[in-house]
DNA sequence: CAGGATCCGCCAAGATACTG
DNA sequence: CAGTATCTTGGCGGATCCTG
């Protein structure tokens, strides 16, 4: 087996939230596949400025078994493989907003931001 | 010194908000200080089974560090401190929420939870 | 009662090289 | 282009013993 999830038995919601988010980009593919829609591995790999092929594809696939992302393949050469979220990836995401409010007001704060993609900040992500 | 935290520099605010509540117990203990305004480390203890001694009071150091956690220390044989909430904490612990809702929805639909103290999984979290 | 100090296993994550 | 296969490592988290 490839995924490294627990899935289960869970203290709460947000334990069980955590599970599934938890690694260094899942929140970051989460964030680019809903800004784009879809994306092919390239273009992800390209957003998440940082990420190894290796961390990426585990990643991807572990959120594929969990329900949050749609893996599409298509058979031609050269390969072409495109990811989109799923409606709870998309659900997930919506969850995650507050988060990503609470925290891009701490960095204001603290002054410990790094803009990743232009408009990244201004959205309130 | 003491605590791991990276504090920074995030790609966004999910990071820093993550990095602030990664770590096995925290978003429990949140919920925990959060349900009884303040609580002492033994109650605490007794309140998340399975942890350590040592995780329980590394977390809530860093916690402390992070602004999240007030401790009160009273000086007085045999020792009593007492943890509670500041105003950060209350406001992650807001926006934590919906996490916490998406999680429990997710867990009644793949059936992998266990309710940690009654009402738990009632209240939404 | 509320910690501190240590030792250790495990696994997420990085680096590197190869393939259909 | 889109992966796979190994090797290695940093440090989180568990266990155990000790102290003001």
């Amino acid at each position: 087996m490839g995924a490294s999830a627990r899935r289960g038995p869970y203290f709460c919601g947000i334990d069980a939230a955590m599970d599934v988010v938890a690694g260094k980009w899942k929140s970051l593919i989460l964030w680019e596949l809903h800004q784009h829609g879809t994306r092919r591995f390239a273009e992800l790999r390209r957003g998440l400025p940082g990420v190894s092929e290796k961390m990426l594809i585990q990643h991807l696939r572990e959120m594929e078994e969990d329900g949050l992302v749609h893996r599409e393949v298509y058979h031609q050469v050269p390969p072409k493989v495109e990811y989109s979220l799923t409606e709870d990836g998309v659900s997930l995401n919506a969850a995650l907003a507050p988060l990503g409010e609470w925290g891009t007001e701490r960095m204001r704060r603290i002054g410990a931001g790094r803009v990743l993609v232009d408009g990244a900040a201004a959205t309130g992500r």
